[in-house]
DNA sequence: ATAATAGTGTCTCTGAGACAATATACT
DNA sequence: AGTATATTGTCTCAGAGACACTATTAT
């Protein structure tokens, strides 16, 4: 029953409160209740809650395979999309996620999930943003607290979910497609009340050619699939006043995706390319032996943008560390392979 | 009832629903329904689901008066709490916050409990993290979807809430007691498996002198005053392995604060200490003139060091802009008032 | 006059950006 | 041999850190 709990569950929820060193308990409140009396005598409201999932931005590099032997592989950004078997969105894909169990944390739901679709449990995962618009989802109240993680997508093998669903890593592109900006005047004409910054994006998801062996299992349909080009425009309002700014997100169209879920991705992949500037994250998308320009793909996919050589190295310079190992018939010098140093980094 | 929604409700989630250019609604799912006439079906299911609140972190700079006129005042950065006038934590001091209902996003519900507490609606916010530790609440399942907001004191005319509970800023100290590592080795004993980071630190918040003639009002007993500090222990425990990384927080001593709020003041100190660094952030503590003085007092209080002042005028010197006024009667030379540059900045 | 802060000048050092030059395996 | 990438070197310029010096008011 909704709100219901097992006495199990009350009692350790009691004990937790007691084991912190507090005045309360002693306390009588107004009715003359100890903290004791008053939570064995609680009963939780009957007001409407809201159902709380996770959803998780699955990231991972993926290349393409070159026709040029000589040239290097096209690196890309991709997201694990699965392809949603029920309404509401029949057949649209969705980000990996699921309701949050009351015995657990969103972490550790979203950390399950992500086991079940990828078989990965120890991956680099931050929580990105609680989504709450009431209007979110068609069915009901569910509010969408959203994680991010980091895979190399060689460790994994997909698995297609209970609901016999497919699973697909899709090539992310997100890019601004125009902005423009409005100055509010105050009524005297002197000053300005109020900035508002509207710039559009453009969220493309096209699934990645299949190179990996475990995904030819899925027999997924190749011609079908380079028609299937997922697309969102969102529309992103920044509003600055003197005292305040505020961002806001609103999806002005939406192909093939389910719920938010773009908004999500995109919010993703802003993170993403803010914290790759300053932090070692994308050390995390590598294999345990890379090679520099190997990382250098990652960081510039992320990016989007070519960086220079010698002021990469110098940069990443403390986060990586050397190893004897170099790369074999690339059909060029071949190059020393590198292995994140995890333990400085603390 | 729990779960029940009006029908005005979902006839507006279809409509949203709708609106959404998508293939979804003509589609048939096994049983042979079109998204529309699922909708119309549709029951939530009658499992459990968590209540969701807000909690807000609200900072501000106080000052303490100087008995040397010519002295500066010295500064703070304070947290606004709250005493409980209910169980659970009985007189315990907690912060501003609230559920969320059906009909607002998280955010909103955020914006009015501010308004309701301080007055103030257009001020800076922003989302903090979701607390979801589903022992956090001794009486049931609820998670905590926490906001920082920056305000200017002066502004805001405190004011007690309906519970008749107390209303008073807290000045914050949070720093580190002491750290240790341990290190764990591989059973072959050649290399390292995991590092653990142990930190300790110590969240202290003490009432600040009222100088605020809108707090006389309270009638807070100034003797009983000076003995309430809250204090917090908590301990921050990083581990990194060669995939993964997490960090976790626990309470290790608590001291007349409620529930978990002393890891939410802890995490939204963080938050600003390293946000503070490369935005403007401080400038929303501000009033609409200060001296540049004032605004580096605003970041060593966050900070917890000194700074030199060439050097933090030219970083700010892009966020502010002159204004033709001066500071008067200061026992020293005058200095010029500064404005933030908002309309720069986007 | 003096205490205390306001405001500016400048020297050094580091690090990023930009371009160049040399090295090397694989077909 | 030729190609494509690997790797290192260095020049310049901007910005941060550190210290010093001058200016100005109320008591």
């Amino acid at each position: 029953m909704q709100g219901r709990e097992d006495n199990q569950d009350r009692e350790e929820r009691k004990k937790e409160g007691i084991n912190q060193k507090r005045k309360t308990p002693k306390l009588r409140d107004k009715q003359g209740l100890t903290e004791e009396e008053f939570l064995a005598a609680y009963q939780p409201g009957d007001y409407v809650r809201p159902s709380v999932a996770t959803d998780m931005v699955i990231f991972t590099i993926t290349e393409q395979e070159e026709k040029n032997y000589r040239k290097l592989s096209e690196k890309n950004l991709s997201v694990l999309l699965i392809e949603r078997g029920i309404h509401p969105y029949l057949n649209c894909w969705a980000l990996p996620g699921g309701f949050i169990c009351p015995n657990e944390t969103a972490e550790q739901a979203a950390r399950r999930e992500l086991q079940e679709e990828t078989g990965l449990s120890h991956v680099y995962m931050e929580q990105l943003y609680t989504f709450t618009d009431p209007k979110r989802d068609p069915r009901t109240w569910v509010m969408s607290c959203s994680y991010m993680a980091l895979i190399d997508c060689r460790k994994v093998r997909l698995q297609a979910g209970d609901d016999a669903a497919n699973v697909q890593w899709f090539h992310a592109s997100y890019r601004l497609l125009n902005e423009r900006k409005e100055y509010h005047h105050t009524e005297d004409g002197r000053g300005i009340k109020e900035i508002i910054l509207i710039q559009e994006y453009e969220l493309l998801l096209s699934p990645d050619k299949i190179e990996h062996p475990a995904l030819d299992s899925l027999m997924l349909d190749t011609t079908k699939q380079d028609k299937l080009i997922l697309r969102a425009i969102l529309q992103k309002t920044i509003t600055k006043t003197e005292e305040m700014e505020s961002v806001e997100y609103q999806l002005l169209e939406n192909y093939g995706l389910a719920f938010d879920h773009a908004k999500i991705i995109a919010y993703a992949i802003e993170r993403l390319r803010r914290k790759v500037e300053y932090t070692g994250l994308a050390l995390h998308l590598m294999p345990t032996e890379f090679t520099l320009t190997q990382l250098q793909q990652a960081y510039e996919v992320i990016l989007g943008k070519t960086l220079l050589k010698p002021a990469f190295r110098r940069k990443i310079s403390e986060l990586v560390e050397e190893t004897e190992h170099y790369t074999e018939k690339e059909g060029h010098r071949p190059s020393r392979l590198f292995r994140r140093k995890w333990e400085k980094q603390i």
